[in-house]
DNA sequence: TACTAAGCTCTTTTT
DNA sequence: GAGCTTAGTA
């Protein structure tokens, strides 16, 4: 190809690789196998562009993950050096509240917006479902925001929510007629406190470019080019705001594989690969199926799975890698046996095969696996880091401090405001704040300007001065913003409120980690302050703003060589040698709440596919009999996936089952009453999908027992020495019993958790004779 | 109003 | 097991 040579970086790329990294005018589609080198052909695709001399400021590159954009940031910048600075790189989040930043009074916004999270956006839905004197039962919070944000992600706005029947049909049959109310009210609610969750940073980009032509026209003509990754997994909102910013010149580049889709929980949807055909007549397609990063045996079993999906666009993924091992498949008893199991098979590899902690990866469907896990590294002092789960900002000490933050920066962010008007305890009790929150609603404000203005409600009037102090001292802490940098205002709050004194007087272990967190988080505000690559304002405002779309996954790894522990969403994008995956059992992968629908199994298939796809050499999948889950010790059976994959490529342990496993005809109950989740119950699954009952060997029925009776009055009579079964602590053997009366209190050993001790009264236990 | 223990409810995945 | 609510007590 003509000019290749003055490109010397194009010589690491195969022949589809390089032809879709030259190609940077028009629509371009990129349909990436797994392992094939996706991220090569974007980096180079950029550096190509900037070499051809296009500003990297008029490149917009999306993704997914800010691990993902850094990741890129990184590798362009080493081919092209300091410029790749100026690039518009970075998730669809974070690009976007960039860009609301400015355009924020466009839309009647602050430039100051809060973000919320998750979970100020349940904590409000709460508060509203009570106000609107709803049954918070039916109103599950989780449920209606998981509504409210599948209709932001479809663009439908609150009036149109209300106007729908067809949603008002599906809604009142589902039993939660008035869910477009609490959308409205949480729309308004929101907006007063200058706030936006994480789906309104898509909608109102998308609002920004619709309702204001000129804005629509600046960055229409800003964006020159651009590219989106992992195009799979982009919802409806982000298909239209990309579909607007490319109209007039039609330089976007979506790369994507539909194997890999795995959230159309959040909105994705498999439709917006075919729009951008229709959209795009002209479109180049590329596709990438030859994979460099597994062996042989990792690809064809990945692909021995994958081919059971219904829908999917068929390609041949394949390999010139050598053969490799076969795919080691292990039972355990328990799932701490399982995590035992695998600390010390990373053990012994280690050993054996010179290996580095960082070479290996365990992964697993649901964040709450991650403990036995971590237990049993701990135990063989095996250096591990967990990404995602509990993520460092969501913890409580750093949540209270950031709220002060966000509330300084923003007076009117009730979430935060409601978080610290108490805490450290000013004597503003529950009762204030209702009082604050229903005069609020009446008068149609802010809860800031309830407080403010504490002084002309005579209903707070015994709480007046205490509110007004509050309210001074977050505005005296504002005064600061204009002449000191992020850290020193944050030093400062931290110290008036005395946060940082509180937590250092508490000299638990848990009370020194608390500390050291937030001494930890001012220490990231500093470095933030003080931080000089990257082309951005640096006050408080932005801080927060960029925080609020970090998870924990995006702090720096540092030169750490841990072993690292991660769900399969999280691993999207990365590989290791040695990847171990845990939980493959039946209604944990794939997961309960997943094997209704055959749509919902394929994405689970699709998450599977994805896990295998991330080992490089070797891949161990690991089951356990039995699992403590749902606070109970519950029986367990091998995922159909193992079932699923062609066993030529299994190495079965000698102590395992896999395709001999005698199996109950019964489904475990999924936990809890009511119906299933979206639109009523769903269907169990069918006779066919169901693996066969075969020979072998029983698995015992640890069935919890369920007892139906649990009366106080039984146990009057507690004495020492009595055997008694606690409905939730179990079985267990009474030490000693204190107290008179109704007060009594008995101290019991209890076989599963140890010593508790417990008020008579409120117990709920009964005798066991044995 | 603040604090505590007990009880209840949920338990997928992420920005 | 975690996070939250409830009820009782100080």
């Amino acid at each position: 190809m003509e000019g290749v040579e003055e490109y010397p970086y194009l010589k690491d790329l195969n022949a589809a690789q390089r032809e879709a990294a030259l190609q940077i005018d028009g629509p371009v589609m990129i349909v990436a196998g797994a392992g094939s080198g996706k991220t090569r052909v974007l980096t180079y695709r950029i550096a190509h562009m900037v070499a051809q001399g296009v500003d990297p400021y008029n490149i917009l590159a999306l993704t997914f993950t800010n691990k993902a954009a850094r990741e890129m940031r990184k590798r362009i910048e080493t081919v092209v050096g300091l410029e790749a600075r100026s690039l518009w790189m970075g998730t669809f989040h974070s690009i976007f509240a960039r860009i609301l930043r400015v355009e924020a009074d466009k839309l009647g916004y602050p430039p100051n917006f809060s973000i919320y999270d998750s979970d100020d956006s349940k904590s409000l839905i709460r508060t509203i479902v009570k106000e609107l004197k709803l049954d918070d039962k039916v109103y599950k919070a989780n449920m209606v925001l998981n509504r409210i944000s599948t209709a932001k992600n479809n663009l439908i706005l609150s009036d149109a929510y209300n106007k729908s029947d067809d949603i008002k049909a599906s809604d009142t049959a589902s039993g939660r007629p008035e869910i477009a109310k609490i959308y409205d009210a949480y729309t308004a609610r929101c907006f007063r406190a200058g706030a936006m969750d994480f789906d309104d940073l898509l909608l109102n980009m998308y609002k920004l470019l619709t309702k204001f032509p000129d804005a629509l026209n600046k960055y229409q003509h800003m964006f020159r080019y651009i590219m989106v990754d992992e195009y799979q997994d982009t919802n409806h909102c982000q298909y239209m705001i990309i579909k607007k910013l490319a109209a007039v010149n039609e330089n976007i580049c979506v790369v994507g594989d539909d194997a890999q889709s795995i959230y159309s929980f959040r909105g994705a949807t498999i439709q917006n690969i075919l729009n951008f055909e229709r959209d795009y007549p002209d479109l180049k397609i590329y596709k990438l199926e030859q994979n460099y990063r597994s062996t042989q045996t990792i690809v064809n079993a990945a692909g021995s799975v994958i081919d059971k999906n219904k829908d999917q666009i068929k390609k041949k993924v394949w390999t010139s890698n050598d053969l490799g091992d076969r795919i080691r498949v292990v039972r355990s008893v328990t799932d701490n046996e399982e995590g035992q199991f695998i600390a010390q098979s990373i053990f012994e590899e280690r050993m054996q095969k010179q290996m580095q902690n960082s070479d290996f990866s365990i992964l697993y469907r649901t964040n709450a696996q991650s403990r036995s896990l971590e237990e049993a590294l701990r135990k063989m002092n095996i250096p591990y880091r967990i990404y995602g789960g509990q993520s460092f900002y969501q913890r409580k000490e750093i949540k209270d401090l950031l709220a002060y933050l966000r509330l300084v920066v923003n007076h009117h962010d009730e979430e935060s405001l409601k978080r610290v008007i108490n805490y450290p305890t000013r004597g503003i009790g529950k009762t204030t704040m209702e009082r604050v929150i229903v005069i609020a609603s009446e008068q149609g404000c802010s809860l800031w300007d309830v407080v403010s203005n504490a002084g002309s409600f005579p209903i707070l009037s015994s709480a007046a001065g205490k509110l007004l102090n509050f309210s001074t001292m977050i505005r005296s802490f504002a005064t600061l913003l204009q002449k000191k940098d992020a850290y020193e205002v944050a030093i400062e709050v931290a110290k008036s409120t005395t946060l940082l004194h509180t937590l250092n007087s508490d000299k638990t272990v848990e009370g020194i980690s608390r500390y050291e967190n937030v001494v930890e988080l001012l220490n990231g505000i500093k470095e933030f302050s003080e931080d000089d690559t990257r082309d951005i304002e640096k006050n408080l405002a932005v801080y927060l703003q960029d925080i609020a779309l970090l998870t924990d996954a995006d702090q720096e790894d540092g030169d750490d060589n841990k072993v690292a522990l991660m769900t399969i969403h999280a691993a999207k994008g990365l590989e290791f040698p040695h990847v171990y995956i845990a939980g493959l059992e039946e209604n944990l992968f794939p997961n309960q709440m997943s094997t209704g629908s055959r749509k919902d199994l394929e994405e689970e298939r699709r998450l599977f596919y994805v896990a295998v796809t991330r080992a490089e050499k070797k891949l161990t999948l690991s089951y356990a009999n039995t699992r403590f889950r749902f606070g109970q010790l519950l029986p367990c059976e091998p995922s159909r996936f193992l079932q699923e994959i062609d066993q030529q490529y299994l190495q079965l342990d000698p102590n395992n089952f896999v395709g001999n496993q005698v199996r109950s005809n019964e489904r475990p109950t999924r936990y809890g009453k009511g119906p299933g989740m979206q639109g009523g119950v769903r269907r169990p699954p069918q006779k066919s999908q169901r693996p066969q009952v075969t020979r072998g060997k029983a698995v015992p029925q640890h069935r919890p027992q369920v007892i139906p009776d649990f009366v106080p009055e039984d146990i009057t009579d507690l004495k020492a020495g009595d055997r008694i079964e606690h409905q939730r602590f179990g079985k267990g053997q009474v030490e000693q019993v204190e107290g008179m009366g109704e007060h009594r209190k008995a101290t019991i050993m209890f076989d599963e958790y140890g010593k508790k001790q417990l008020v008579l009264r409120f117990a709920k236990l009964r005798f066991l004779k044995d």
